[in-house]
DNA sequence: GTCTATAGGAAGATAGAC
DNA sequence: GTCTATCTTCCTATAGAC
């Protein structure tokens, strides 16, 4: 760092709008959320807005490579974790938890991953970044489901890739449900881990 | 009928105004759809509209309870028409697929209930709703996959409970990933079956 | 019961000052 | 790079004629 951290760069600027839609988007929902609301939220106003993003579109798009990146980075970096670390003595169902991540801002996270699925049914781009986001996170799974099965000699009664999309299903569905339901993190906790154990001792012996 | 059917009553302008909200709902999500474009596609102007639903929000909510208790009807139809015929020779996986039925309109039924879990996400209401069907639709499946055991003797590797609802949600997730991805009917329906058949395997023998 | 007309406001995006 | 001011469009909902 060469200069003293300017507290308005074009790069800080852009992250705070960023983090205002996230939040903003959870809250109303793409269309629901207004270009002034997510600035406001950030500390803004438009033009300054307009000055970083082409659109709303555009913003959003944004939004949705950082995050699906962010979620794909973490597991990348666990799964790697574990591989060198050799697997600890868990469960699966603690395994696949340390690996997914229920964070700090769950509900956020969820909620938004929500809205971008169902957006995407509906735009190209989106479902374009989705599909391969989502294909990306599988195959990270599966990874570990294999690394899982050979170090305890488990045999999987379905192909790991099938394992991987309902673990990762499971994992969904129920943060989505907890959130309905408007459960607390602890609740929500418990509820992917006794799923996520039925489903995993279906799939494997 | 003492009266021959009148093209303009109450009820089918309601009719018509629920089965042209769907689809523009579909279309456009909740927020991005005017009510402008739903009465145009249903032949009325706003004057009519407002004179059959309070708002918009009372629109949707009429929606959300016509399809959940048209879909729970369906399936508790086959349901009982399974055990009163006895179970027939099929798969498990035919079976789920016989009573979950993937329907004529199939991207517009998956498209409009993504919307509605989406909303559910921020609307008390909705989520009551939501809530009450989801474990109703659960509770059917639960039935069948019982039925289907006891007939069988399959053993089920987890409670029934749990077996429906990794049904229900592989079943959800499989169509939203065929409409992201743009699958046609029938790609649809063999994934659905491929996968259906996969879990069934791993969850009884 | 459905129409036209309109009130009244909020939205996305741009232009130009600083 | 961020602001204020503004253009233009679209929206929900209502009022009153037919």
């Amino acid at each position: 760092m060469s200069e003293a951290s300017p507290p308005r760069s074009r790069e800080n600027t852009r992250a705070r709008l960023l983090t205002a839609a996230s939040e903003v988007f959870a809250e109303s929902g793409f269309d629901g959320a207004s270009v002034e609301a997510i600035c406001e939220r950030a500390g803004f106003t438009r033009g300054a807005f307009y000055s970083n993003f082409a659109s709303k579109d555009e913003l959003f798009f944004g939004l949705v490579q950082q995050v699906s990146d962010a979620k794909l980075e973490r597991v990348t970096t666990r799964v790697r974790e574990l591989e060198s670390e050799g697997l600890p003595a868990m469960t699966p169902a603690e395994l696949v938890l340390r690996v997914l991540d229920i964070e700090h801002e769950e509900r956020l996270g969820v909620v938004l991953m929500s809205e971008i699925r169902t957006n995407a049914m509906r735009d190209r781009r989106l479902a374009a970044a989705y599909l391969e986001w989502d294909a990306a996170m599988t195959e990270r799974v599966a990874q570990i489901i294999a690394d899982l099965a050979r170090t305890y000699s488990l045999r999987l009664r379905m192909p790991v890739l099938d394992a991987a999309r309902f673990v990762l299903q499971n994992w969904d569905a129920t943060c989505v449900h907890a959130v309905i339901a408007g459960l607390g993190t602890a609740d929500t906790l418990r509820l992917v881990t006794e799923r996520t154990a039925a489903l995993a001792a279906a799939i494997a012996d």
